[in-house]
DNA sequence: GTCTATATAAAGATAGAC
DNA sequence: GTCTATCTTTATATAGAC
């Protein structure tokens, strides 16, 4: 892989588990062994260049996977679920969630940088986009289809953070099995 | 006010509006007119000693907030109408949302420091009790109450994250509105 | 495109006088 | 309890050889 490539890889990584500032240049480089002098090179405008490259790559990483499961089921209930259930495995994994959240960049950095923010509100809307077609398919307005989207996306992000905060997978858990109650009433 | 009062007082609002890294120690002790030493005086243990001051800080405000909110209106589907309301004036009033959210200090320092992990949970699992306990006295099981407290939990701070994210109040407002469905069709 | 060496600024923290 | 001065480490960024 070229080397701007794999600075982006890793650094998406180190972003999500801990945050924009909580991962330093130097560390970033030092994982990938690359040295600062052809760091910049790639990058003339820096970490903040380095960030907005990250949240491109997630873009494309997340709407493909989300895109993926929710056409491998016939409804948005049951895609949602698979969702969740994979967030789930994941986190009782590897003990963080790495994916479907970029929670940390945007509290961190929505109110400093103008173009970080733009690229975060970007992602939530491609991946609600992707539910509220699959809602509309389901039968639910468009209308409807917009608010239930949104209010899945606030779901899982909220969800995503009690369980990072309590350590738990219980939260996501709990939230996956209420669900389909949103989904089932309003049909 | 005391020095270490005002200390906490200044770097709460500085940590909700632009998280524990966005923020140094230098610019909080300028706004407070307070000097390194005497910082040190008060926090031994430094920058992260005052973090968790903050968040015992902000469990007390939040959580005295939300009773008095809870207290004024009959149902729990009132209350956490005129809740998202006031989060929502807040917002656009300030530009951010610096009540009831502490979602910046989780996503960057829950997988860094133990303790300001414990003291946020501590402060999720206050707010979720309010909400639980009203729940039960509009005649939710308990169970059932506790399920409900948490997706509230997550709807809100995923809705704030979605505010800030779009810089704009839509999302809290939408959630405000779809989120009565919730309450009304499992009673 | 990559390297080493260096610059520069900011971070958090400490020492010791008052 | 507060002050100034200083220390140490780390941060991001640059210069210029190869």
């Amino acid at each position: 892989m070229d080397t701007k490539s794999l600075i982006i890889e890793i650094a998406t990584t180190l972003f999500q588990q801990k945050g924009y500032k909580g991962v330093g240049l130097n560390e970033i480089l030092k994982v990938c062994y690359v040295t600062k002098g052809s760091f910049y090179h790639h990058f003339p405008n820096g970490k903040e260049e380095l960030l907005i490259a990250c949240l491109q790559l997630m873009e494309e990483a997340i709407t493909k996977d989300i895109e993926d499961i929710f056409n491998q089921f016939q409804t948005t209930q049951e895609a949602i679920h698979a969702m969740i259930e994979k967030l789930v495995d994941d986190f009782e994994r590897e003990g963080t969630i790495t994916g479907y959240t970029f929670s940390s960049m945007v509290s961190e950095m929505a109110s400093l940088s103008e173009s970080v923010r733009n690229a975060c509100s970007s992602l939530y809307t491609k991946i609600q986009e992707i539910y509220s077609n699959k809602l509309v398919e389901d039968g639910f307005s468009k209308e409807m289809g917009y608010s239930i989207a949104l209010m899945m996306t606030a779901f899982i992000e909220g969800g995503m953070m009690l369980c990072i905060t309590q350590n738990a997978s219980a939260p996501l858990k709990t939230i996956s099995d209420v669900l389909p109650y949103l989904l089932k009433e309003n049909e």
